[in-house]
DNA sequence: AATGAATGAGCATTCATTCAT
DNA sequence: GATGAATGAATGCTCATTCAT
């Protein structure tokens, strides 16, 4: 009755509480126990449902990996004229992050599990594969009639994704609260104003 | 008789192999053991020179820090005409990362340990805002005559610090590896051809 | 319907697996788990059968050395010659260990829960006692004619038992395999050689 | 300064406490907080000398069996008489049992763990090897004069020590107790006086 | 009778830190 | 300064048992 992809059902009770609890204290720092009492159920039904802490922090990449290839398709699916797609888009992405200021840190946490856990680090680094792909998509439907050529296009989505990566790092580690908004999309306008030049 | 910043003497022996087995097997994964034999020395040795494992990761950030401050200040320091200046810096940076790809990990797990030793976080936070501004000074040197106004200048510099990040977090968690000293020439092209260019 | 003593329906099923999986993992090392799937059933359905671990020991313990008395019975029923008894029952008892290894392991598991399980530690009592008087009319049977006393018969049948146990024992221990069937004939043979030799 | 053969040291008292729970509680009922206490010392330490509860099950074997191959050794070195050897040493044996009784289910614990602890089976097994050439010498001299052949000797011993074996075995298992001495005397008389009469 | 998810007390083991020598 | 045995609180995981369906 339920093919439950997502936030519902025994599983995704636990994912939401480790991903809190892992944001809060970090993936060493939080014992099953923890995790447990946020999830309100006893150790042996989370063990049931995922055999080690390691399996539910793979497990806890996936779904948000794919949760936000899944918003990001969304998006490509919507019509916008050239030139008003990249601006709402970045802002709402922003805004998400900015939102919701507990995912940053358990994003970073995640990845530096990367290190340790090899599948986590072949998740991200599939992901990547994938984003890098609709960030193309993306910018060629931004600049629309200006015809980029496949080097260019590949190297404007890769810088674009860096700089992206790159602020969202930045606002994680800032100690004074910036407007991740703002120099977000500041950024995304250096970088595509730049694509459209052609390099000498 | 031994100021000790950077290398020598028993504290940074430590520091090395502290180094090396938090790169190697990440913070948590490291055991004091491990960083003593690696150091070829005893366990109360190494808590006579440092009191915790958190101070040594504290400090380790420090001397990790400082040293890509000096780096980029002797950069700095060195005479080249505009538009010069950039491309061999740049590429010598990513291959000193490529290598020594074991530091990679190590930045990664320093940068995760933000989220739970706020002594590391205003590191990392210090250390990006200087350098933002050695980022400006340079890119100011580099275009030379172009007249760029201030808040353009600050937004190439974010931008660019941005890029580098994130291409070397991708390169970092790469399964399949990739040249990191050309992405991040061609990168760092459009950033600043885009910087060049008069936002509309 | 099914008065089940032994090795038909559900219980019969599930002694049958409980014996397999102690005798591979041990007792302790045996998960309630591992029964359930060598039997090939869920969990409720063996505890609606036995209502703990400890039961199932005992029950088991129960059906093997029921087992072991009914065929000593078969054997003291069949008729005949002295001297002519001994030898093919002591060669088909110490067969039929050799045929099926596995229950050595297992009898030497269930010995060792006597230590704590009192109700076990009385069934093997309680069967040793049995066997005792089996043995002494297994042997006045074989040496026919001789007459020998209470006391002599009683010694030789404890002497006899104990050496059977002491062998079994050592096959099962034992990490280069010899032939059980030989050294307890040879035995046995010396036993009763000097139980018909009056002591001086 | 101490070689440390035996029982002094920190693993000679560890060995000692986890002998007692084990003999208490069985190897798998002891927990390691109950030797620790025995042994009046931390976790840590326990630890820090044994790096697993199955390393100190085999430590513990392989003192005890060597400690009985020592004590047998002593008893060879003794001068005596023919005919006047085996009984004070089988009665003193009986009387060491006896007097200890909880030795006999340590014992059986033990041997227990030969079924899931290989490197146990193998102390068994080779300890086993030794005692029956021990055996073997201790019957020649007892038998003095009398000219046994190889096999006849070979069997003598396996058999004696077969007869002890299982009649310690059913002295551990014994719910109503009775003379361990008396019954092993007896039984050793039978197979001996067993031994003299040459098969026919 | 049967199922299998849920429970939670229990336990072996780890590891940062201390301290007597 | 150096050593390494000792400490003990902390924690991931297990598994016999229960119970709603």
């Amino acid at each position: 009755m339920n093919t439950d992809g997502r936030n519902t059902g025994r599983k995704g009770q636990i994912l939401d509480a480790a991903a809190a609890v892992f944001a809060r204290q970090g993936y060493h720092g939080a014992r099953m126990d923890d995790i447990v009492t946020e999830a309100g159920m006893s150790k042996g039904s989370l063990y049931w449902h995922f055999s080690s802490k390691e399996k539910l922090a793979i497990a806890l990449v996936h779904r948000e990996l794919a949760a936000e290839e899944e918003s990001m398709d969304a998006v490509l699916e919507q019509q916008a004229s050239p030139g008003a797609l990249l601006e709402p888009l970045t802002r709402a992405f922003a805004q998400s992050i900015e939102t919701r200021p507990e995912r940053a840190p358990l994003t970073l946490e995640l990845l530096a599990l990367s290190n340790t856990i090899p599948e986590i680090k072949q998740c991200f680094s599939d992901h990547h594969q994938r984003y890098l792909e609709q960030m193309q998509t993306l910018i060629r439907r931004e600049l629309g009639g200006h015809d980029l050529g496949a080097a260019t296009a590949a190297t404007a989505a890769t810088t674009l994704a860096a700089v992206i990566d790159g602020l969202v790092l930045r606002w994680t580690l800032a100690t004074e609260p910036f407007s991740l908004e703002e120099q977000l999309w500041d950024a995304t306008q250096h970088v595509l104003t730049g694509a459209l030049r052609p390099a000498e």
